[in-house]
DNA sequence: CGAGGTCTTGAAGACGATCAACAAACGTGG
DNA sequence: CCACGTTTGTTGATCGTCTTCAAGACCTCG
């Protein structure tokens, strides 16, 4: 945790707070998609969470190889997992979005192998582990759900190694862009066939492991196809369809169905 | 669950074993390497396991797109986490060895995004997700220690994204020869410097995202660097710190550290 | 209006894929 | 134990993708 502005007086940080609202905090919203919590599981949830914090663009939320004892939940902004090799090589290893349980995995992880980049100006939620390991404790449907957000980004960095390994830049590129407007569908953040999307072709090329050269010819050999339109920062994708086609995007790694979890 | 030979009579397979014998129960060790367990804790583990089966090399032992009601430990063998795209074309995104909880995610991930495909003949023991659900519902601590890890994995999947972006395929290939020297060392199947690898050069390519022709000339460069030498399905290393140098290799990522979860 | 970041384009070269052929090792049955 | 077929490993030649280096155009924001 470095350089962030400290905030309070989030909108759901206090107890005392009637149970309609729970259900419009960001945290609830995001474990609802993948199972119902009861009252009781939605007050841990969002009493879980201690204090809110700021990030500029550019900045280091969780620094690679410290010892966090909080986790962060993105409210707004994009972020990235980021891992530095020797010789200046890094790599993106994933992209969050707002509502996105950026670090829950170093609640038990011993140390960070990665760092967390803000790609944006980023709002995050800092939740304590301590207060991770009292709901550990005593809400065991709780415990699964938020289990399950962890597999999900496993199953996406499944999904990544694929990607890299076995798709042309093209595909891969049209992969994770189909990757990006299921997830922001899913958070209300795409506006028709489009939304906005903060990272640089620099940024993107950390994530497809390529260079930030190549990513500008894919992009424009995909803007050529019609498969993408990408300017000024908004992601537009006139027929999804077709570009799913095209990346052989099959969604089933994100979870999309759910499962019955009580 | 496809074509294995079912099999019963477990050493560890009754509720009426004494104590003493729990401890040594694979599972069990297994997770005391992460944290201590309480006897009522190595009870439930190993109560959990219902029967072993085994799996010719070749054979699919969880098949991509199915959506399992049992998950499967690896007692004997190695696995490996099979991606299929269109094509033809594959790619390995985890390989398991003894002592693995092979498929721990499926317990709440709702399809499989992967086949689990024997690499060697395997032997497995399966965990019903039922009696995963009333570990859940009993035993928080042990929770934690399972979701620990399936965090693990999904660690193993950042380091193997950010090797398949960001490394030579020199460098890749000794990458991933450290990772598994170091796993085997701590499942007590590294003999000196030298362990049994079942894969094929062929698989290896599928693990590295390469060519099984690219994966045997960097072979032979490694083994004309005196790095490591393998043949006949042994892979020896000379002298491991030069190879982890080599490769760039941080074993933070596997968590060997351990953390306290109680 | 100017400066720094981002995008775009070109040229040259490295790395790895593909295709093809052969050698070595393995396993299976006679 | 040997013969034979199959799988795995090895090598060469050629091709394509992506990288690197370099320079210029375009934005954006102070």
């Amino acid at each position: 945790m470095s350089d962030g502005v400290p905030r309070n007086g989030s909108l759901f940080g206090s107890s005392a707070k009637g149970s309609a609202d729970l259900a419009g905090h960001p945290l609830v919203q995001r474990l609802e998609q993948l199972a119902p919590l009861t009252f009781e599981e939605r007050r841990a949830l969002v009493d879980a969470v201690s204090v809110e914090k700021e990030f500029p663009r550019g900045s280091e939320i969780v620094k690679q190889g410290s010892e966090p004892t909080v986790s962060c939940f993105l409210l707004d902004g994009f972020a990235g997992q980021n891992t530095y090799l020797s010789g200046g090589r890094e790599q993106i290893t994933a992209i969050r979005i707002p509502g996105d349980f950026v670090d829950l995995h170093s609640f038990l992880l011993a140390g960070m192998d990665h760092s967390i980049v803000a790609l944006s100006d980023c709002r995050v939620g800092l939740v304590p582990h301590t207060n991770l390991k009292a709901i550990t404790d005593d809400h065991p449907h709780l415990t699964r759900v938020l289990w399950l957000i962890t597999l999900i980004d496993g199953a996406i960095h499944r999904a990544w190694v694929a990607a890299i390994g076995r798709r042309t830049a093209e595909q891969h590129l049209a992969h994770l862009v189909c990757e990006l407007y299921v997830r922001l569908s899913r958070a209300g953040l795409v506006e028709g066939s489009a939304f906005t999307l903060p990272m640089t072709q620099s940024d993107m090329a950390n994530a497809l492991g390529l260079s930030s050269v190549h990513v500008n010819r894919v992009t424009m050999e995909l803007r050529r196809n019609g498969l993408i339109s990408w300017r000024h920062r908004v992601m537009e994708i006139p027929d999804f369809e077709k570009l799913a086609d095209f990346a052989d995007f099959d969604p089933t790694y994100l979870n999309l169905e759910g499962k019955r979890l009580r």
